[in-house]
Parts: C-alpha cells; sequence; structure tokens
DNA sequence: GAGACAATTCATCATCTGTTGAATTCTACC
DNA sequence: GGTAGAATTCAACAGATGATGAATTGTCTC
C-alpha cells in the first residue's frame, strides 16, 4: 500500500510512533529477540527508515531508553515524609514507575540479561538514580549496601511478576505488592543492622 | 587438527564436555546469545555433533537444566531447625546452591528474559521447589504469597549481583549477604501481615 | 514554481543462525 | 579379522539479521 518517497501530511508523528514501537517491543523480546525488522513492522514503517532516523541499534535502543526518573524525583518522594512511612512511600514510587505500562525497566531489564552494555546502562541508573540519592538521605554508614538491597528486592519483584509471571505475583494490585513490601524497604532503610552488612 | 572421523580412546567424555560448554555459554550468553556453534567452539567440537547428541537446541538447553534441588532437600533445610533460624536457613541455603559458580540459576534468569519456554522452567523451579514446600511447612493462609516475596527477594539479589554487577553486592562475601537478607525472609515467613497481603 | 532537502521505500549485501545428509574414522562384537 | 554401528567432521541448506546506497515522493523557502 505504502509506495516509496515522503507520505502526505505532519511528519514528525512518524518518529516517534517509531520510538513507541521499539519501546515495547524491546520491553517484550530484549535486545537481540527485538528485530528491527519486528520494531518496523510494528511502527508500520520500512525497516531502513529505522536506521535512517537513529543510525543503528544500539543507538536507538539509547533513544528509547532515556529513562524516565531523575534523581531529584527521588528527592522529592521525601519531602515532607515522616519517617515510619519511608518504606511506603519508596515501595509505591518505584513500583508505581517502574512497573507501569511504559514498562523502560522491564525492557531495561529483560535487554541487560544478554546485553552488556545495558547491563551497564541499568546498573549506573540504579546507582544514579536510586542508590546515590536515599544513600544520602538516610545518612547511616552502610547506606548504600542498604539502598542496593531495597533496589535487589524492587528489582526481584519485577522480575518474578512482570518476566517469569509468578501467579501469587500477578494476581496482587500495586497496592498490596506495597503494603507486602514497604516494611521491609522501611526496615532496611532504617532498622540498625545485627553486624556488619558489606563492604 | 582434528579430522573427520571418531576421536580414539574412552568417548563417554566429550558429551559431558558439551554439556559443560554449553552449561557456561547458556550462562553467559542467554538462550539466543548462546550459539550453537559458540557452545561447539568452548567444548572443541563441531556444530553437528551437538544436533547429534541433543536433537535440536532446546533440547539441550532443557539437558542442561536439569535442575539442581529437589523438594525435598528443601525439606530437609528445615529438619530440626528452631523458629529463630529459619531466615538464615533459608536464605543461606539459597544463596548457597544459586549463586554457586556452577550458576544454573543465572543461566536459567538469563535465558528466561528472552525467552518464554525457559522462563517457564524457571516459573514452575519456583513454584514445585520452593513455594510448594517451603508453604506447607510455615502453614499460615497467605503462605504461598509470602514465599514468593522470598524468592523475589533472592532473585532480585543474584540479579544485581551477579547480572547487573551492582558494586555494594558483588564486594560482599555469601555470609555477609545471608547476614543482611536472612532477617527480611525470616519476616516474610513468620510475621503476621500488616493488612491482607495479595489475592 | 523551481530547487533544496527531508522522508520513505526498495533492492541488495555479507554474515550468522539452527539443522541435515553424507563421508570418514574409530570401537566392539563374533 | 570382518563387519555393524557409534563418534565425529565437512559441506551445504534456507532463513533471518543489521546495514547501506539508490530511487522516489513529498514539503518548504525564495
Amino acid at each position: 500500500m505504502t509506495r516509496t518517497g515522503r507520505r502526505p501530511g505532519d511528519s514528525s508523528i512518524t518518529r516517534s510512533e517509531v520510538l513507541e514501537a521499539a519501546r515495547s517491543t524491546f520491553a517484550e523480546f530484549g535486545y537481540e529477540g527485538a528485530t528491527l525488522r519486528r520494531i518496523a513492522t510494528a511502527a508500520g514503517v520500512d525497516v531502513a527508515l529505522i536506521s535512517h532516523y537513529f543510525g543503528n541499534k544500539e543507538d536507538l535502543f539509547i533513544a528509547v531508553h532515556d529513562l524516565p526518573i531523575n534523581p531529584s524525583d527521588v528527592a522529592d518522594v521525601f519531602d515532607g515524609v515522616d519517617d515510619d512511612a519511608i518504606g511506603d512511600r519508596v515501595a509505591r514510587f518505584l513500583l508505581g514507575v517502574l512497573a507501569a505500562d511504559n514498562s523502560a525497566a522491564i525492557s531495561l531489564m529483560r535487554a541487560a540479561s544478554t546485553n552488556a552494555s545495558a547491563a551497564a546502562m541499568l546498573r549506573e541508573f540504579i546507582d544514579r538514580t536510586l542508590i546515590d540519592p536515599i544513600a544520602a538521605m538516610i545518612d547511616v554508614p552502610d547506606g548504600r549496601e542498604r539502598v542496593a538491597l531495597v533496589a535487589s528486592h524492587l528489582l526481584g519483584v519485577l522480575f518474578a511478576r512482570d518476566i517469569l509471571g509468578v501467579r501469587e505475583l500477578t494476581s496482587a494490585s500495586i497496592d498490596e505488592l506495597v503494603d507486602a513490601i514497604g516494611p521491609t524497604i522501611h526496615r532496611y532503610l532504617t532498622e540498625p543492622t545485627r553486624s556488619t552488612t558489606a563492604a
């Protein structure tokens, strides 16, 4: 149907359609599994157009994962929260942002499993956006290790729920998950450790 | 060097060498990334030999992941353990078995991220080997959901540590990790929930 | 309305994928 | 010691992959 040459009408739309198609395809199939042709088909576009816009596959991946949270957002989460509610607040914020249909987090997790540079992206994202600001706020000596445990727990829940499809988690609402996980996060962030936690 | 035809000497070794090469290659590259040719090279063998032995790639993957724990092993972990030590015992057992250089768990996690049948394998493994027996033993109404949270946490730590390479976790010893995570697992398994946990 | 340039597709490339069939070399049994 | 069969490699396959260059069609500016 669509012939060669430029389409009539506003053409700035196509680029964002490609991005959207790439996002959901990366999220569903991971880096290697998300074929340029699959993305192109999902976007209703020829393969070559993707290369034309984004150069190569890796640059497309990077463009897609211009990540959803920035450190100051995380800092805002703590604004005026009394200590008792920190766990819930963090849990709700992260689950809300990361488990959303947006699913950039799932996409990154899938890709990170088999692609070293995606793993580095996610690792640095966790570092810069979670560990750095949260550890600075709770201000305890082993703060970074504590936040790393919190992040691990969140990653694990996303993995089990959205990648593996563990029933006990898929059937729970975000509210129920926050209710279950919040206290754990709260303890990791506030409770004294039993001994030296990590190096 | 190696010419066509059967090699002299004991030939039952080769098969296990292929399995070992497949194990580590799957663990490093995931299902799609672990090329038959890559596995063959690692095993010092021609590609066709793999197909000859294992039929196809999926059967090879299944043969490799004849999984390391069985439910009765898990049950034994609780034998004569007083309630206070359950968390540590579970944490040490699972981290010890799953994070070992054996790395079948990492291999499954990597593959599960991009391959639906690998995800199903891991999900069922968690179900049958962790959730079923542990939930039966703690014997509380929402036991399955509690164990699912425990499993999620463990998966998350493995993911963050062995796949992402988060420094705060890679620099910790197994003992330190057990020390940090044990109490959390203990609470998930024994502490009363704040409200209804999940469906 | 002509010319520059952007958007889009088509055709094609070399490379890699899993799998299969035939050929060769060894071992085991009679 | 000859022969059945297993172990192993070689060669080749059809299909998919990411990338590139040329061709076509639209939009915008003067």
